[in-house]
DNA sequence: TCAATTTAAATCGTACACGAAGTAATCGAA
DNA sequence: TTCGATTACTTCGTGTACGATTTAAATTGA
């Protein structure tokens, strides 16, 4: 007695496509970057500081998208290299406010330009993407407020 | 002499966009998975392996659109674990056959269900996700096939 | 034929990214 | 007050993910 499967193709997944673009655009910007020390998550932070300045790394968080242990050790980096400043709020000890620096700046407006260039090649059709942002970001709402169902291994070996 | 800067905020890039939501799905996955050893990636290559058996660890890449070098110890844990199996082609040695196991294809439908369980509940659209995985899927065969402009830091103390 | 190239995997070094745990500062209720 | 939460950030361990390099096997061309 087979049960009716409902053979859902990798292809047909949202979450698989996202996943496989996403390390498209990794690998591209990788390429683009290369020969300076910049990645794709270091031009997003200063993107998010230019915006809005100075931030705590937990508003900073909240603006990315990533998760504040992951952003500390990269904030590190990036002061030692000299695009940001870290400093601890004189209101609220416990805080870092983290500002760009000019030469973070300066770094960020070069690699805007070549974000520009590189997308105006691209060809992409302004209209359906505006489309798709509306519905990424409706999808992302939703995920980031679900309740996963849980995976379980229970009686993997022998089903009783 | 302010030059006119067209102020692309973070929210209005695709990229952006892709970045975080393909975070937001790693998180939910995380949660729903954390229970078993299984993560995304891992469902992912128990997919592809579903749909086409045995393929070598190329052909996987190519299905996944994961490099063969983050395969390999991926595969090397799952194989291990008992969910999947690896052997030298015979017709050529240089090839390693994957293919799943009965144990990887239990686990396979169990997370499948999880899966498609936790997506209904998103109560996504349809249609709108149809048109938009159009759109990704052509964004992404943009991406890939584009030469991206390559950033420098020349100069970038002390300009000219 | 057999050396020179090409191809397939694996290994290596680096960079995110997460949850869990740790530390220090602030808050809040008894 | 004051001491037990709570909050902000950091540290730690694990797991992808990539490009570059290495190793071994096949292919090719002189």
């Amino acid at each position: 007695m087979d049960k009716p499967v409902t053979q859902t193709a990798l292809h047909d997944l949202l979450c698989f496509n996202i996943y496989t673009l996403n390390r498209s655009f990794g690998r591209y910007y990788q390429a683009a970057f290369s020969e300076t020390g910049l990645t794709y998550p270091k031009f997003v932070i200063l993107m998010a500081l230019e915006a809005r300045r100075p931030m705590s790394v937990s508003d900073l968080s909240g603006q990315v998208g990533v998760e504040a242990n992951t952003l500390s050790p990269l904030l590190k980096k990036m002061a030692e290299f000299g695009a940001i400043t870290r400093a601890r709020a004189e209101a609220d000890e416990r805080r870092v406010d983290v500002d760009i620096t000019p030469m973070g700046q300066e770094i960020l407006a070069r690699a805007s330009e070549i974000i520009a260039q590189g997308f105006d090649a691209l060809q992409i059709d302004r209209e359906r993407m505006s489309e798709a942002l509306h519905f990424l970001n409706d999808a992302r709402g939703k995920v980031e407020a679900a309740d996963p169902p849980k995976l379980s291994f229970d009686g993997l070996k022998d089903e009783p």
